[in-house]
DNA sequence: ACAACTTTTTACGTCTTTTTACCCGTGATT
DNA sequence: AATCACGGGTAAAAAGACGTAAAAAGTTGT
């Protein structure tokens, strides 16, 4: 079913992927060909690192060893059909995103699909820009950080996680989408020494190579809005030799 | 003032609240730093969410962009006193309730402040509990009037969420249904940066898919109608990188 | 079916952020 | 103390995001 992709004139825009943190792995789950390769292509244009497979057993083996951060499930499968599926891996990995696909006419199989666990579902036939849109909105609200983790205060600095506001003194502060991941990264590892390769590959992104320099660079952003004595820093601390750590 | 914060054992850790639907965001505006600390543990152990401002500029501030579900406010400040505070911001955020701290012997700054709009007021030296106690019974006020503020004002703009009408200088003007339904999601999330995609799932609704420009011609046409200059927008922010905010 | 209007898409110039390059100071190592 | 590697500061280049206008597509009312 080549259908779906010839829905959509495939590239439109080379447009820039939305810096992530890192780009999503998608395990796809569908036996016909066509509609696989479809899909692959999009979501591969689209950033994303897709992984397949062509029937239910191997679906949930891949997604039980591979952890995806979302898995796509057609319904109508060999050898297990994905609502079985989706009931096992919602209860091994009750928190990974699930998209059901399912075809019209099979409209219990959506309130089923649901019940059994499903984030949300697409009937076919489906645009791909449709889907492309659900699986952002899925791991959109997926990533969305908890409520308790979502504040956090050091000094006379107040983060807040969900509405990306900093405030120093009560003040708000200015920060670039960057900086913001990145101070956001350091929050959520406190104390531990983050070498300049893992900042590069957690905060960038493992497709992205810029020098280590550029983690440096950043650094001193963030010291000169966060810190009291940016040349004299008390919580972004450099291990010299190693990287920074954060401390609160 | 240390005294507050003896009164009640201050919690080692402040992991894990009670989880009600939504704790109430306090914000205490208030320059004497012992005593915003021992407030905010006292209120933090509550279970309350608290953002804190040092002084009346800042704490207006934070009043309007942070949507707090209700403000303690000094009078005695520096750079604005509580009393400007309170009537600026009732007049932007008429629902938003206001607690008064007075200093004794301030008799008369109860009375101005009850009619500049505050909901209630308590005078220092005063035990947490009674405040404590007050605060919770200004929300359950509050509450019991079914919510959803419906009027807003910012600049020389005002708008009625009710009647769909917004007027500028008192001059009414014409929103399409879209435009509308953007403004009105800005009003009731102030200051919180919302993405692209936020906007896109959240007010074009769930089974639409335009492109993420799409927002932003839309956000064009709210600022030409609303902002002063338009090419230098005071309401509608951008936040590069990320989306957009609105601060009022 | 037409006209008037709203919404979405496209295209491109401008502006901001991010990255790179380079040089200097400082802390580690011998 | 001398050397050397690492990190900090700065400015300029490169990349990317935004603003805007105008065209295209879609809606609504007549």
């Amino acid at each position: 079913m080549a259908r779906a992709q010839s829905m959509v004139p495939v590239p439109e825009k080379l447009t820039a992927f939305p810096r992530e943190h890192k780009m999503a792995r998608i395990l796809i789950v569908e036996d016909e060909p066509n509609m696989v390769a479809g899909l692959r292509d999009n979501f591969e244009f689209e950033g994303y690192e897709v992984i397949t497979a062509p029937d239910g057993v191997a679906g949930l083996d891949r997604a039980l060893n591979e952890a995806p951060d979302l898995v796509i499930l057609d319904v109508m499968m060999p050898r297990m059909s994905g609502l079985d599926v989706c009931t096992q891996l919602k209860s091994k990995r009750p928190s990974v995103p699930i998209i059901m696909l399912t075809a019209r006419g099979q409209e219990v199989d959506k309130v089923v699909g649901l019940e059994l666990g499903a984030d949300d579902y697409v009937t076919k036939p489906f645009s791909i820009r449709e889907l492309l849109a659900r699986v952002k909105a899925v791991l959109r609200r997926a990533k969305a950080v908890p409520k308790e983790q979502e504040r956090y205060a050091f000094g006379d600095v107040e983060v807040n996680l969900r509405s990306c506001q900093v405030s120093r003194a009560g003040k708000q502060l200015e920060f670039s989408a960057k900086e913001f991941e990145l101070l956001k990264y350091f929050l959520c590892h406190p104390g531990e020494t983050l070498s300049r390769d893992r900042l590069l590959e957690d905060v960038w992104g493992y497709d992205r190579f810029p020098t280590t320099r550029t983690v440096d660079a950043h650094i001193v952003r963030l010291r000169q809005k966060l810190e009291p004595k940016a040349d004299e820093p008390r919580f972004i601390l450099t291990v010299h030799g190693t990287g920074y750590k954060f401390v609160g």
